[in-house]
DNA sequence: ATCATTATGGACCTATGATATCCATTATAA
DNA sequence: TTATAATGGATATCATAGGTCCATAATGAT
């Protein structure tokens, strides 16, 4: 279980991005120099940003991507949706077999009218615990978030001189 | 990015071995039959976790599985990691882009000794606090906790009565 | 000792998705 | 009108997940 490479290409184009915002439209040529990666593949993933409504772009002459929100407003979990998908971290396969039909049939049998409805297995339910944990987590760091703490860093050494 | 089902089939298997308990022994015929999926193919992962010391095998005639450890004590983290490997959730390729040289450049320019050595990408470190996240949570589930879950349920159920 | 039983590990297969390239088309500004 | 730059379709390659089959080894029962 891996974040794909696309993913780490879309976070470093938009960093990128968010860097040169002066500047608008960076053409695809100066994104893939800048990341190291070629211009066919990194042009599917902000292809992809775009139809989500993460950058805009512009096509001719002196066109390119900008980003269509402030940085601080493109958080990495939205950003690690679009590329990875928004399936479910962790899905329950046979969910008919013999294991969860005794789990349901208890449930049936105790005429519990509060578990009736959330048949769901438990070991799911821990998983998707992690899961919102893990969404709660991206959620709170944006593109912006990672451009003040390189500043940080810098700002630290100058105080220092 | 996903979970993969043998990571589902594992915990599920160890959780009807630790329902089992006062039996020893439990063979893959039961196991598969419980669970619902092939003979061979959960023979591999009970191999994986029988190779990680969390079950103990015996072949032959009333031979089969047990946890080689109680319940208790095996980690959703652990059996995640027995089945998907150990591998980061997010590595950053292209260490040596420009986006990357340039931040290493500015630290070094910058001769700050405290920043020496930790010449991280700040899109990596986010994405390793993330991962530190999950697996603190999936530490403090187990086996056990799941059983414990279920007989809670059950118990609310009863008390009803 | 032999035999039936059960786990093990190697070889193999297939489907799927990630990674990647190429090209024809479309949209835009100069 | 033209050069430029993004778009989307088709395609290729590779790794991994998911799964099967079989020969072998180990074990308890007879």
């Amino acid at each position: 279980m891996q974040f794909s490479k696309s993913t780490d290409y879309a976070l470093h184009a938009l960093i990128h991005l968010a860097q040169s915002e002066r500047r608008n439209n960076i053409g695809i040529k100066e994104l893939c120099a800048t990341l190291g990666v070629s211009e066919s593949y990194l042009s599917k993933i902000m292809s992809k940003l775009r139809q989500d409504g993460i950058v805009r772009a512009v096509p001719g002459v002196n066109g390119g991507y900008e980003l269509a929100r402030p940085a601080g407003e493109i958080t990495f979990l939205e950003v690690i949706q679009v590329i990875e998908g928004r399936q479910q971290l962790f899905e329950c396969s046979n969910l008919d077999s013999q294991q969860h039909r005794l789990l349901a049939e208890d449930r049936a049998a105790r005429q519990d009218q509060d578990c009736q409805g959330q048949s769901e297995c438990l070991v799911k339910k821990v998983m998707d615990g992690a899961e919102r944990q893990l969404h709660q987590y991206l959620r709170e760091y944006t593109i912006q978030s990672v451009l003040d703490a390189a500043s940080k860093e810098c700002n630290h050494a100058l105080n220092k001189k």
